[in-house]
RNA sequence: GGGCGUGUAGCUCAGUUGGUUAGAGCGCAGCCCUGAUAAGGCUGAGGUCCCAAGUUCGAAUCUUGGCACGCCCA
């Protein structure tokens, strides 16, 4: 019997809380973190460790977070954790993503303005100065929310691109790479914004598109023979009249089959792709004959007279060569009669070739519209320019041709173009470009056609036009080969991103474009000597001050001391750097090249840059680098792909590539899927289709918001955010763990359960109270084998970075110990002697379980994990060598000796026995609380039978029976159904299979088993054929019969007796009663171990006899001294109806506790 | 137009090497339990596994072709 005490002195376990919230809580587990360095203490703990290496993608904080970044974030904190745990150390770096256009817009809109034109009035330099106090407009946000999610990253030192050292970092690469001979400066065609001046970034021109109507020509381009114009033209097709003053060649795919028509009414020759004379015919209404066939490569070579003549002939070449003259611009190797020298090829039957204004291959033409072939314009298109990229590869250096462009930045055709369009906006010279063409007879037909084209998403007036920019490149397509076998290496996860995405866009590479015409960027490390043209790329800011005559730094000095605020960063950034020159070996001053680089570079520039490394020989940033290279783990989102993975990817490979073994710079890689709203549409500040992260924290918490990530679906699936979902989390598995935590508290506590005398992980204390696990009973042997199992399968997930498939165990183990161990266990605990063996190993037992669960939960909800090592050990066994952090704790390993995978099965199958019984009992209409003389058992396979028959008290008191029975007259009960096994006879019977279904459908079932049983073996007729079938190759699936309260699963039938006698109605009345106490008890206010006395009057018979006969257990129950029939003094009576025994309740505290 | 991915219950999602009764949670309906109690549990209804063809004794699963959606690129 509980002997009462007070609880507040004797309580070894601080009571649980129960006013609290879980959010609340969080906060409390944050400040104890912060006041006692736990995270700081996590790595000192693990310093000589080995490292698991964590890579932080930056973001940028320019922008509020959302819930996309908390998963991302998530994840990212996950792994480390679990790793640290796992006995590694590792180091986690935060860094921020701080250049880039973003940065620039953001500023604009700011400032109200737009073109760089406009920056450029306003002022480069107060202009870089906003960009760099703009970068940290939501670092606050950023930063409480990272510290609110439990993620745990040195914020600290975080890394800054735009800080000098990392600038340098990013320099000394360049330099490499420069050195090298791998950094090149050649053309890009950029969608370009003419009346802004400047390039549009593909996110940008993405938002533009728009249908509109152009024009669609096809232009006659006459044939050479011999240098001579012949009658026979080529059809050529365009869109884009304005480009054709710029024409270069005519591409034809090599594999088409092209027709030379006679026009029947002009009497001229015509040559198209045969799939569209047809169509062209009809287009034209008039009749084209076919005079001869040839395929595309026949075409390949044959010279043609461009439809303008300012490039072509010596009129219009020396015209040009004069404005070049003027500018003191490179002469054009241009001119219809010009060649050049090819390139060494011994295959090569010529040593020479005509510079332009030929036929060329290019295999992106097709017959699905056009002619078939295409004009060239390298200057305005992608693939065109390519044409020409793969033309000048063919001609020995500066022997090629060179670009062809009568337009000017400004979207005006210059002075080199035809007279009539001079200085006009090239878009409207379409019609006066199509009128001259049909003067001089040159247009085969015209007619327009709707497409989507791009405006400029500032200005929606203004189309954009492809143009051709200087740029500088770095030749990443040496190191395609190099990169692939690199990816081959990766880890990624999910596995498809290897061979797909992430494969097929390595595959695809061209060399990465690096120069951006804008301010606030890593400046390009590049000077440029102004009169020999030499050019040198620099590593770091001291190698500029021991340049020769180095100068130009006093514009950051007065800069600086105009502005003491300012950070000493920006004297390695635009402009300040731009004035920096120093002396070329020729003497002549050297100045830095205009342009900043791609801030995809700086970031994927992070694994040395981070650090400041920049190719040292030793020193600490060597040491930081070599130690923390490559990455174990890295996790962002797959909008990377050709973000942070391909610049990581694709530096690394190129400055370690030779002596890094593959891979690097990441091993593992989780590509997490893109989160959508709620309403499935992306997230949207403007849509509202998301609840802020703040408010989800102080909603449900941070615990939820993970457990949600991890634990219901993998994390690469995209993922439709749910707030219900989030929410679901904690009944589900926060609160369900909570309430056993509670559970143990309040039974420990009264009973005084004391841990401290154990030594934490040692397997056997010298305890007394504690004896050996294998000593226990059954079902302690069981949860602790679930435990180990469970340990298993989550260390083997996790290591596998399968996080979805932990958490999946994880949740069946807590459901296991909360709606099983601990439901089975009650009355252990409720236990009057407080030495009980039993009772003594429960509470081991279910300790062990929850601190294991405590420590292997800690890296997915590491606040709970936190509050329930707070309160079962760090307090409670305070002073001990038990860690003050469950984060401190070593990740728990499973005890293979532990799991009994027999009892596991066992067990489930007595789960599944009570389950059925309870839909046995649901059925019938019979309650749970009404005893029943017995239930009768029908298994298919016998193997668990006496085991099962040995634990039967535990299916009985589940189901509130007398007695368990294993029926040995199944067949009056239940029909059998033999089925083949499908996985084993598959191979071995092939097309008989079906047949053999039938038969063994036909076939009476229970005679096949007792054959079975006989003989190990049963033969039936098939086809003909005789087949054997031994007790493997057969599954036997049992139904019940009609009439029998009875439910059954494939292999388990269990039938309730549903007889009723006096004895087990009362005993069902008693059990009413102790209901109807407790409910009064609670009423009263009870504490548990409050002593009452109860008077029960009442004239049914059935309930006297209930009292009389069940006294003592009625006593026991509810904790009462007496169970009277008569009314007690100075008590209320409660009037309680039990069915229809109605009875006046009486109950009196006789003892209460004093707190 | 090309590439990659996704499509399973009302909703959000699992589904191991192909194996014959396709699962979970939520929601819904009905019920139970009551000293973990502003909890907990059980049962049920609900599915043309996007469509079509193929391979196979057997397909949600493999192949091909569609359709729809998403992302990336043009």
């Amino acid at each position: 019997m509980p002997t009462p005490f007070p609880l507040s002195q004797l309580a070894m376990f601080p009571p649980v809380d129960k006013e609290k919230s879980f959010p609340q809580r969080e906060e409390a587990i944050l400040d104890f973190w912060k006041e006692n360095g736990i995270y700081e203490k996590t790595l000192a703990a693990r310093a000589e460790a080995p490292p698991f290496v964590f890579y932080e993608g930056p973001p940028t904080a320019n922008g509020m977070p959302h819930p996309g970044h908390c998963l991302t974030r998530s994840i990212k904190d996950l792994f480390p954790r679990y790793k640290t745990m796992r006995g590694y150390r590792c180091e986690r770096k935060a860094g921020w993503d701080t250049h880039g256009l973003p940065v620039e817009v953001e500023v604009c809109k700011e400032l109200g303005i737009h073109s760089k034109e406009d920056i450029e009035n306003y002022g480069i330099e107060p202009f870089i100065q906003l960009c760099q106090k703009s970068v940290w407009r939501y670092m606050q946000e950023w930063e409480r929310l990272t510290e609110r999610l439990g993620f745990w990253v040195n914020l600290e030192e975080a890394y800054v691109t735009y800080h000098q050292s990392y600038v340098e970092s990013v320099w000394w690469s360049l330099k490499q790479l420069f050195d090298r001979g791998l950094l090149y400066q050649g053309h890009k065609i950029v969608w370009w914004w003419a009346q802004g001046g400047t390039a549009l970034s593909a996110g940008e021109v993405g938002q533009g598109y728009r249908e509109v109507a152009d024009p669609s020509v096809f232009v006659k381009f006459p044939l050479l023979e011999d240098g001579q114009v012949t009658k026979t033209s080529l059809v050529v097709w365009t869109t884009t009249p304005w480009t054709l003053p710029s024409n270069q060649f005519a591409a034809v795919h090599p594999e088409i089959e092209y027709s030379t028509v006679e026009d029947a009414e002009t009497g001229e020759g015509l040559v198209l792709a045969s799939d569209l004379v047809e169509t062209l015919a009809t287009k034209i209404k008039r009749d084209l004959k076919v005079v001869s066939t040839c395929l595309g490569k026949e075409l390949i070579g044959r010279r043609y007279v461009p439809p303008f003549d300012t490039y072509y002939t010596l009129a219009g070449a020396q015209h040009r060569q004069s404005l070049r003259d003027q500018a003191g611009d490179v002469p054009y190797k241009l001119g219809g009669a010009q060649r050049g020298k090819l390139a060494d090829n011994p295959e090569a039957s010529e040593t020479e070739d005509w510079l332009a204004w030929r036929v060329v291959a290019a295999d992106f033409v097709t017959t699905e519209s056009g002619s078939g072939i295409v004009h060239q314009a390298p200057a305005f298109g992608e693939v065109d320019y390519d044409v020409l990229v793969a033309e000048q590869a063919r001609f020995a250096t500066g022997e090629g041709p060179t670009l062809v462009n009568c337009v000017a930045p400004d979207g005006k055709f210059t002075d080199e173009a035809p007279e009539f369009v001079r200085g006009r906006w090239v878009k409207d010279c379409d019609k006066d470009i199509n009128r001259d063409l049909k003067e001089r007879g040159l247009m085969f037909h015209q007619e327009q056609y709707l497409h989507d084209y791009p405006f400029c998403w500032r200005a929606e007036e203004d189309p954009l036009i492809q143009y051709p920019r200087e740029s500088w490149f770095i030749k990443t397509t040496e190191f395609k080969d190099a990169m692939l076998a690199n990816n081959a290496e990766i880890n990624w996860l999910p596995e498809h991103i290897k061979g797909g995405r992430f494969g097929k866009f390595l595959e695809s590479n061209v060399d990465w474009a690096l120069s951006r015409e804008r301010f606030w960027g890593t400046p390009l490390p590049v000077w440029v000597c102004e009169a020999c043209g030499r050019k040198e790329a620099v590593g770091d800011f001291e190698e500029i001050l021991a340049k020769p005559q180095a100068a130009g730094f006093e514009v950051w000095d007065e800069a600086k001391a105009k502005n003491p605020e300012l950070p000493d960063d920006l004297r390695v950034h635009k402009p300040y750097i731009d004035a920096v020159t120093f002396s070329c070996e020729c003497g002549a001053t050297m100045q830095r090249v205009t342009e900043v680089i791609d801030c995809w570079y700086d970031s994927g520039a992070m694994p040395f840059a981070q650090w400041g490394y920049r190719g040292q020989e030793d020193g600490p940033e060597r040491e930081r680098f070599e130690s923390q290279f490559p990455a174990d783990f890295i996790s962002e989102a797959l909008d990377q792909t050709r973000g942070w993975f391909y610049s990581q990817v694709a530096i690394s490979t190129m400055l370690f590539g030779d002596n890094q073994p593959a891979p690097h710079p990441f091993k593992n890689c989780i590509v997490l899927g893109l989160m959508l709203g709620e309403d499935g549409q992306k997230m949207s500040k403007s849509k509202r289709n998301y609840r802020a992260p703040s408010e989800i924290f102080d909603l449900y918490g941070a615990d939820a918001l993970r457990w949600y990530f991890f634990a219901n679906q993998p994390p690469w699936t995209s993922i439709r955010y749910s707030e219900q979902a989030i929410k679901d989390s904690v009944p589900e598995f926060l609160l369900r763990l909570w309430n056993v935590y509670s559970f143990f508290t309040i039974y420990a506590n009264i009973d005084g359960f004391e841990p401290q005398s154990a030594s934490f992980g040692v397997k056997t204390p010298s305890d007394e109270t504690f004896r050996p696990a294998a000593e226990r009973g059954e079902l302690d042997r069981w949860i602790l084998s679930e435990l180990h199992r469970t340990l298993a399968i989550v260390v083997e997930r996790m290591d596998e970075y399968d996080n979805y498939n932990a958490c999946q165990g994880i949740i069946a183990f807590v459901d296991a110990l909360s709606n099983w161990y601990v439901r089975r266990s009650r009355d252990r605990f409720w236990a009057k002697d407080k030495q009980d063996r039993g009772k003594l190993d429960a509470y081991w037992t279910l300790y062990e379980c929850l601190i294991t669960t405590t420590k292997m939960i800690a890296p997915f909800t590491p606040f709970l994990a936190e509050n329930l090592w707070q309160q079962l050990s760090a307090q409670p066994l305070a002073g001990s060598a038990v860690p003050e952090s469950v984060h401190l704790c070593e990740y728990p390993e499973s005890d293979t000796t532990v799991v009994d995978a027999q009892l596991s099965e066992r067990m489930d199958l007595v789960r599944l026995i009570s389950s059925l019984g309870r839909n046995a009992r649901t059925s019938a209409e019979l309650k749970v609380r009404q005893p029943l003389a017995k239930v009768e058992v029908i298994l298919a396979d016998p193997t668990h039978q006496a085991w099962l028959a040995e634990h039967a008290n535990v299916i009985a008191e589940e189901l509130n029976v007398k007695a368990v029975e294993f029926s040995d007259q199944p067949e009056k009960y239940v029909d059998y159904q033999v089925l083949p096994n499908f996985k084993l006879l598959g191979k071995k019977l092939g097309k008989l299979m079906p047949k053999v279904k039938q038969a063994l459908g036909k076939s009476d079932g229970a005679e096949l088993l007792t054959l079975m049983k006989s003989d190990g073996k049963v033969t039936l007729e098939v086809e003909g054929e005789s087949v054997e079938l031994t007790d493997d190759e057969i599954e036997v699936r049992l139904s019940a019969k009609e009439g029998w309260a009875a439910a059954n699963d494939r292999g388990v039938v269990v039938v309730l007796a549903t007889e009723l006698t006096d004895e087990l109605v009362a005993e069902g009345l008693a059990r009413d009663l102790v209901r109807v106490i407790q409910d009064r008890r609670k009423e009263l206010g009870c504490e548990f171990t409050d002593r009452i006395e109860v008077g029960a009057v009442t004239e049914s018979k059935p309930l006297q006899q209930a009292l009389s006969e069940f006294q003592d257990y009625l006593a026991g129950e509810t904790l009462s001294n007496s169970i009277l029939t008569t009314a007690l003094p100075d008590v209320e009576a409660t009037d309680i109806k039990i069915g229809e025994h109605a009875t006046k309740l009486f109950v009196k505290v006789v003892s209460r506790h004093s707190h």
